[in-house]
RNA sequence: CCGCCCUUAGCUCAGACUGGUAGAGCAGUCGACUGUAGAUCGACUUGUCCCCCGUUCAAAUCGGGGAGGGCGGACCA
């Protein structure tokens, strides 16, 4: 695959890469760039996290070297959200949640490697690093730098400016050529561009996949059920919430559906090389088959496909394509449980 | 160490002074209307009033104690 393929594959389906030309020429001078993404192992994982997580698929084929950190530490640090007992049992929930992604999206998850982040972030090396950066950065500027991903409130703790600070740091730790994450962890790695040049590392190439629309209608919300589809949904259940999603004819801002579809969907039915069947009343013009998203989003655009009918086609596929994901996790007995013993106990 | 303030529905809060077993908005649920959903109408649901003890016929409300959270002062060799 030459650069331009790899460079290609990488930035496909994405929200945006900072900058496209600094990501082909790390293609130009290495093999093998190195790419990290982190997960704060806190609430259960959903349909949102498996569209992002999808992509390391294209990653490992593009041949680069994939490191997904865990990072327990971050998961307490942002407003206690996951309670400091309970890190050990969602960081194994975390690891086993993603790697079932992976592998679901036709990928093979021993290509990847997990990190915790306990592993070498209490080491001196990281720590003094840290109490530096500490000493460099203002309230300001840590603030406006994770307002989009730590939990804001009247009172917040130190510990969410701290979560800042130590993500930036965590590129140089993980000695990543690319950082990859969702659109609103942006300030925080323009913040680490910022600042390791400055400390004698590398400036990270930045890739950053979309946030999906709930739903419902608007953001998608871990606290709204009916927003998402979770991981652990079964047919039925995948079903009822596609059918209750706002859907309207013809329209792609905020539809949630229409987004799986192309973000998760295809990409994964294109890769086991599945066409997407919609059944539709003959009243209505017939069954209809999407080998691709483009020509499904045209006839969408254009009225031809109903959202009646397409729901249930989409319900079906969403189904279809979690449910490796879903046996792998129930499948192990106490995983669940010992993560959220709140729900599950 | 001292003082002051807050804690009521899933969320934001009213009610407390002048005791009579609790309200609004948002959310949610269910119908109507759309070949989906939403919007719009129509109806409905929701509570250890932070905990304990006391006063009283009666306590979210008054008194005492406690817990959690917030703010300020003092100390500064």
């Amino acid at each position: 695959m030459d650069p331009a393929e790899r460079t290609e594959l990488v930035a496909r389906h994405t929200e945006e890469v900072v900058t496209e030309a600094e990501l082909a020429a790390l293609f130009d001078e290495r093999d093998s760039p190195s790419v990290y993404i982190g997960y704060a192992p806190t609430g259960e994982m959903h349909i949102g996290h498996y569209t992002t997580i999808r992509k390391l698929a294209d990653f490992i084929e593009a041949g680069l070297e994939v490191t997904v950190l865990v990072a327990d530490l971050h998961a307490h640090l942002d407003d206690a959200k996951s309670p400091f007992e309970l890190l050990e049992a969602r960081s194994a929930y975390y690891r086993t949640a993603i790697e079932a992604m992976i592998e679901a999206a036709g990928a093979d998850p021993a290509g990847v490697e997990f990190v915790r982040g306990t592993d070498y972030q209490l080491e001196e090396p990281y720590t003094l690093e840290l109490y530096r950066l500490l000493a460099g950065t203002t309230l300001s500027r840590a603030r406006r730098a994770g307002s989009e991903v730590v939990r804001q409130s009247e009172n917040p703790n130190l510990g969410g400016l701290v979560y800042t600070l130590m993500q930036s740091l965590d590129v140089a730790a993980l000695d990543a050529d690319i950082v990859y994450g969702g659109i609103d962890q942006r300030g925080i790695y323009m913040l680490a561009r910022e600042q390791l040049p400055e400390r004698g590392h590398e400036k990270p190439v930045c890739v950053f996949a979309p946030l999906l629309s709930g739903l419902t209608g608007g953001k998608m919300s871990a606290s709204e059920s009916g927003s998402k589809i979770d991981l652990t949904d079964d047919d039925g259940t995948v079903a009822e919430k596609v059918q209750a999603a706002y859907c309207p004819a013809g329209e792609l801002e905020d539809n949630g559906v229409m987004e799986y579809l192309r973000y998760l969907v295809f990409p994964v039915f294109e890769e086991r090389g599945e066409a997407l069947v919609v059944e539709r009343p003959a009243e209505y013009g017939g069954d209809l088959s999407y080998g691709g998203y483009d020509a499904l989003e045209s006839d969408f655009v254009s009225g031809e496909l109903h959202p009646a009918d397409l729901k249930p086609a989409a319900a079906a596929a969403i189904a279809d394509v979690i449910a490796p994901v879903r046996e792998r996790l129930l499948e192990a007995s106490t995983l669940l449980e010992d993560a959220y013993p709140e729900t599950y106990g």
